[in-house]
DNA sequence: TCGCAATAGATGTTTGAACGATAATTGTCT
DNA sequence: AGACAATTATCGTTCAAACATCTATTGCGA
């Protein structure tokens, strides 16, 4: 007897890997989620300060810091006003070139993502440690296949490591 | 000489894997927003509608629906709201249990699905197309294991297929 | 059967996301 | 030099997400 092919509810393969993607990243994302919360930072806002933390003590423009976030964001501006206002970035115009405001990190912040850093290392263990080295290598290897047609040849996340 | 590990951006191996996961939904998501937006609808929004269209012609309750899709939805009643008004959904409570209240589908949300099939498997394709059906199986099978402590125990997700 | 906990939804309110329009500054072309 | 396009950021507004609270209904135990 012929092995038919039971109807799964998904119309394509393509269509179960993306939503398997968007399952599993909503999971996981709401692990992290819970403890950033904690500190009133968004994923986003962390993401913030560990790139300004790169560069640290060096600044980058605004719009330069947008382009390398995780998901783009579409109102970098009141996003660093809040962060400003907890002193955990400043900003400042430079007379070279008064468009472009140059965002730093603070000691604050520096501080702040110090603190941080056991609870982070911790979470994302509970979200993936229980797969092997060898799993999470192969998983990282075909997420960048999948969305390498997908980012502009300059992005950071264009081509990894 | 020795392989020294050249320092990468990631402070481990599981926070490259979420990262990346991160990233690359975000990517794809933006490609199937941006065919959504088209139509008024957001993921979410076609995510309930498929969902009914499952269960067509009966129905269910909200907070079962609410239980049911991708990405957990903490206002389920406004969401349906907006469909109700499109006249893509119906509510109604019966004698039974007048707690409950059940959702169906209409013609018209029917309709719509009609319509919208063929662009989002174009859609799917986009996002994925480049991948072998291999990749795309492996995918798959990793992104079930990275979730699977991470479901309940009834939830859809929990096992494949 | 009465009261109280549990369930299911609706509603109020605050906050951030998204999009478009505007303002300020600089670069470029004539 | 002057006009105009391009760049960069800010601001105004609208809408949805998130969370807590409230209301209606049911189930259950004393």
């Amino acid at each position: 007897m012929k092995a038919t092919a039971r109807k799964s509810r998904f119309d394509s393969l393509q269509q179960e890997a993306y939503l398997s993607l968007w399952r599993t990243y909503d999971r996981l994302k709401s692990i992290e989620e819970e403890l950033f919360a904690q500190f009133d930072l968004s994923p986003q806002q962390y993401n913030s300060l560990r790139l300004l933390e790169a560069v640290h003590p060096a600044t980058m423009p605004t719009s330069s810091l947008g382009n390398k976030l995780i998901s783009r964001a579409p109102d970098m501006t009141r996003l660093l006003d809040r962060l400003e206002e907890r002193a955990l970035v400043y900003r400042e115009r430079r007379p070279e070139n008064r468009r472009v405001v140059e965002v730093g990190i603070t000691p604050t912040g520096l501080q702040l993502l110090e603190q941080l850093a056991p609870a982070v290392r911790e979470c994302h263990n509970r979200q993936l440690g229980h797969l092997s080295e060898k799993d999470l290598k192969q998983l990282v290897k075909l997420l960048q296949a999948v969305r390498f047609p997908h980012e502009e040849e300059g992005s950071l996340w264009h081509r990894d490591k």
